[in-house]
DNA sequence: TATTGTTATACTCTATAACTATA
DNA sequence: TATAGTTATAGAGTATAACAATA
């Protein structure tokens, strides 16, 4: 187990990511937002989803969860249908319109990212990622209530 | 170099650490805003600074950084004097008490880190942490226009 | 003229609370 | 009663553009 100075310095590098984060989602197309952006992701990754999953996976609250999906509805990148198994859930699914904007963006980030790190090896792409989704699933189980 | 699926895991996995923020975020005290933690904590780690360098170092836009600024002058929790050098720009410095508001952050923060990683071993910790600040860096030059 | 910083404005993001419909 | 989701509202975050002061 790290000591707490280790956790400062964490603390304030997962700040820096934040930047990196916020200056890449400035090069979203215009008319996507990042909280479409990111519902798009999401449901490419996971698949299909019920609304309360993707509040899940967003760890936002259920309310802007529910807006997001408003808006991208909107926009005809995701589909709303009821879940015939209980029809106080919706389901949610990606249209071939949702896929075709989130590959158009997933390219352009894809470009981006390839080239701000032209210098790093595949081990440290890698190893950084897998920290990073490590670091997410720590924060999955018990995640409720105050810290 | 990495491959196009590699950065498009990385691209993923962005998202999810910007989940674990918001999460780690909303713990903070009330009355001390994410912008206003995010002053306090580089100062703390840059030292004083103009308002252009901590622009620089938060990649927000100008008028964001300025707005943060205010806020925190007006909590009293960071210093805004003149640059004897240049009667244009202002010099920035925590307060004790800002100091203070941070350290009492830095504490909860890094007990619900060391909490929630228990399990990490110490190298882990340290590779995610300077894995982090490299990308960090792999932004920070150029890093103007559009990409 | 260029640079540093601020203010005005508009839009997006987020949480709380109140609500509807279904279980 | 409890749960899934939505809507209303208010406050925080962010970018663009126009501005003032100084270099």
């Amino acid at each position: 187990m790290a000591d707490k100075a280790q956790y400062e310095e964490l603390k304030s590098q997962l700040s820096a990511v934040g930047s990196v984060t916020r200056w890449l989602m400035r090069g979203l197309p215009v008319g996507l937002s990042r909280s479409s952006a990111a519902v798009l992701e999401v449901l490419d990754r996971h698949g299909d989803l019920r609304v309360g999953e993707l509040t899940e996976l967003l760890a936002v609250d259920a309310s802007a969860a529910s807006r997001y999906v408003t808006q991208a509805v909107a926009r005809g990148w995701i589909e709303r249908s009821l879940d015939p198994l209980d029809r106080r859930s919706r389901i949610l699914s990606l249209t071939p319109a949702g896929r075709d904007q989130l590959d158009e963006v997933s390219e352009r980030l894809t470009h981006v990212l390839a080239e701000r790190l032209w210098d790093w090896s595949d081990e440290d792409v890698t190893g950084l990622t897998d920290l990073m989704a490590r670091l997410r699933s720590s924060f999955d189980d018990q995640r409720n209530g105050v810290w």
